[in-house]
DNA sequence: CGTAAAATTGATATTTCTCAATGAGAGTGG
DNA sequence: CCACTCTCATTGAGAAATATCAATTTTACG
């Protein structure tokens, strides 16, 4: 069959075989609405390190990510970088009340995002207040996560953000590529301490450490939990 | 007039005189609903101390806080606290995607919340996008706060999270009191520390040492800021 | 008043950071 | 294919911030 023959998405995509379908803001939406849906995104590809938007931009999009990693921070003046969060396929991105984005994003690695321009998507929310529920659900979900991570911010050692980070990570990861004892990290050390509120040199001691013990492997791209168990004492619960 | 001879809510009160009527999350009502939504709530009043819910408890209510201040906290297994947050008049709380609290929500000093029982609250939710959508303005909001908050924890010193808390604290209570240099500090050494990431120690150390230094003067019940400016710029924005 | 709880202060310990150097891996151009 | 360079990660030594432990002091409350 010819490509020409098929109808086909506004940019050549149809959101019925998108990878995020069943686990993103979409999944609250049935086959006649994603139809309609579908052209309200457009898929936009990121090399490593580009920024998707910035803390205090305009906010006039809101994106669901397809593929790839990337990083939510927040910097200080002098600064200094708080990441807030990683996101992965299936994250919804850019609801704000104040109209500015209140945190910044960009890729690690290649990523791809399906950008919906506001305006159109929030008519398009408007009657439909299943797909509402579904952002609300993912918004407190991550008020969850945001709170769950200011105890580890604020109440945990080294050791335990550490061992808190990769059993965290590990369960994520599952979601994308199944069950395992390899974890990849595709961040660098530094977001990884811009995360745990840690320094860089902090974060590789810890590593080398818990390494030392027997505890975790160091491989390319990632560790491997050696011995799980372990790892979830460190991080206390 | 006899009180008896007035129509009144379910529990002698309407939501017409609510001191929270235009900040909480009835804002989004208009009268009609207003006296449907007025029987679905009770008011509860508690003392210092008490508590509203524990996290893990499975939740079957929604608080919408009417008067005085809430520690909303999360503890590890061995009993370190981090207080995610505090609640003031017009806050909601209770929601969640699991069904159970993730944090628990202590009385500071006396307070009244109104409390809905989940099922009818989210049937009256059902048809009415507008209070739907208010609830996921306040998810929203918390969730900046909260990230925020990650920053302080994470990349912020002593001095600068204390400055930074007075700010904050500052700004909440303007709302309530109106403009004013006196900051009113209802909850404990142990509550501001338990929510800055610090021991009890660090935050009176830092207090002695603004006061010293002439930025605010520690009064009764709260501290009074001398030096608004210094305050600001030891807050490190 | 007297007692308990909360807050402050001091002395010391510990953790994590900072600064500096070295090492390893990825990409590049000769 | 190999030096070269750049970035990222690791390691070490010492400094700084904050925690811990212990003792008062102050405040709240019956």
């Amino acid at each position: 069959m010819k490509p020409s023959l098929v109808t086909i998405g506004p940019n050549g995509h149809f959101c019925s075989d998108c990878a995020v379908r069943e686990s993103a803001v979409c999944s609250s939406l049935d086959a006649v609405e994603l139809r309609e849906f579908e052209h309200l995104g457009r898929r936009v590809r990121l090399g490593s390190g580009e920024t998707v938007f910035s803390e205090e931009d305009i906010s006039t999009s809101f994106y669901n990510l397809l593929e790839g990693v990337m990083r939510l921070y927040k910097l200080l003046p002098d600064g200094r970088r708080q990441i807030v969060g990683f996101a992965l396929p299936g994250d919804f991105l850019g609801m704000n009340v104040s109209g500015r984005h209140n945190f910044s994003a960009d890729a690690i690695g290649a990523v791809t995002v399906c950008q919906f321009a506001k305006t159109p998507f929030g008519r398009f929310i408007e009657d439909r207040a299943h797909l509402l529920r579904r952002i609300n659900e993912l918004a407190i979900r991550e008020l969850d996560h945001a709170r769950d991570h200011m105890v580890l911010l604020g109440r945990r050692s080294a050791d335990e953000k550490v061992a808190a980070f990769l059993l965290g990570w590990r369960e994520r990861s599952f979601a994308l590529k199944g069950r395992s004892d390899t974890v990849p990290l595709p961040m660098s050390r530094q977001d990884i301490a811009d995360y745990l509120g840690l320094t860089i040199e902090t974060v590789s001691r810890t590593f080398t450490k818990l390494e030392r013990h027997g505890v975790i492997e160091i491989i390319h791209g990632g560790i491997r939990l050696l011995d799980p168990a372990r790892v979830e004492a460190l991080a206390a619960a």
